[in-house]
DNA sequence: TGTACATCAGTGAACGCGCGTTCACTGATGTAC
DNA sequence: TGTACATCAGTGAACGCGCGTTCACTGATGTAC
């Protein structure tokens, strides 16, 4: 493997262990064995190394939408939805990296293309189920931005840690199916009373 | 104003203007136009400064919800989340902080209190409002918690830039409305066909 | 009223740190003839 | 096959920067007697 590769594979696997703050050309620099020069030879600073490391960030994340059961579509969308929530859970600072615009290269074509990736295989699965909002006529990429967003904001809040409070300490998959069954509100609900 | 107050309204200010990379203790003390060691007599360092910065946020942010209107308890809860995606967009930066653990001491009694406060009348408002998941038996806080997140996750998207694609782009408001109306699904539905 | 003292906010020089980046270099590899 | 040269990844010392924090200090204010 070449240099390049290692050390974006390096800097990830720094990342998963030091979280966020530890990414620095030198930090990389050293746990992949390296001057702290070198990186240089490759990539024209830190901010376009740490676009590659989020770049494949998202393609991992893209990666789990092959993996869905080949089911109904409406199972494959829950099991997206859970897919999503357990990458963030897993890689919380992989998430973190990937959506901190100042630390990347919000330019970088290959991190667009890939974040755009993810969302846009989203947004097919979305359209392809019978959701209560799109049977009422709204506009489907509204409906996926909007559950996208809500899945977001149930993995941010958690790895935060303010979605529980005192006396209240919901699992991040109770408030999911929560999630779910405002979104595709179906005959065969989820949720249960008080559980 | 005392100093200590004057350091976290100049703060403040500073966040707004320059973003969350500007408000080092350093640039606070020369923006507050005291010496850069002056606000180690008011606090204990740089996390405890920028708690008390995030706390005031919460602090604005929760005064919002003194301003709902005095009408029907659906109405007052549509109010709350445009009010809480309002105040990201108009304070990116501040929003940003409040949701930094890194900057911020997260043990901080007064910050905690304060974001406490901002859920909690939040969870209030919410079970005041008989939506469908409400009436299918889902608890109440669960439900609370799921719509938070994703008023919360819709703000961060958009600012994160994620929510427009290419050929897309709707309105941090349209978003919201889809939202709404998949959390609040009663007889008078907002969403129109393909707006 | 006056004197001696304690308190404490604020000053400004200094320290040590890690950072991104630069730069002259070394040494291995590839290429032209 | 051999020689001369070009390329380029990687090295390691160095630079300059802004940061949080320390520290001896000044000077104003409050307090005890």
């Amino acid at each position: 493997m070449g240099t390049r590769q290692r050390l974006i594979t390096t800097a990830a696997e720094l990342l998963a262990v030091e979280g966020v703050g530890a990414v620095t050309l030198r930090g990389i620099a050293k746990a992949a064995g390296v001057s702290h020069g070198a990186p240089l030879r490759h990539f024209s600073g830190r901010a376009e190394l740490l676009s590659a490391v989020a770049t494949r960030g998202y393609a991992d994340l893209l990666a789990r939408r092959k993996t869905l059961p080949e089911t109904s579509p409406r199972e494959r969308l829950t099991a997206a939805c859970h897919s999503y929530l357990d990458f963030a859970l897993t890689n919380p600072a992989m998430f973190e990296l990937m959506f901190r615009r100042d630390l990347v290269d919000p330019d970088d074509p290959a991190l667009s293309a890939a974040a755009s990736a993810v969302f846009d295989t989203f947004a097919v699965l979305v359209a392809a189920v019978p959701t209560p909002l799109a049977r009422s006529g709204a506009d489907l990429r509204l409906v996926a931005a909007s559950l996208w967003a809500a899945l977001h904001g149930l993995a941010q809040l958690w790895l935060w840690g303010g979605l529980a409070g005192a006396s209240f300490a919901p699992s991040p998959e109770a408030a999911l199916a929560v999630t779910l069954d405002a979104y595709l509100d179906t005959p065969t609900r989820s949720t249960r009373p008080n559980t």
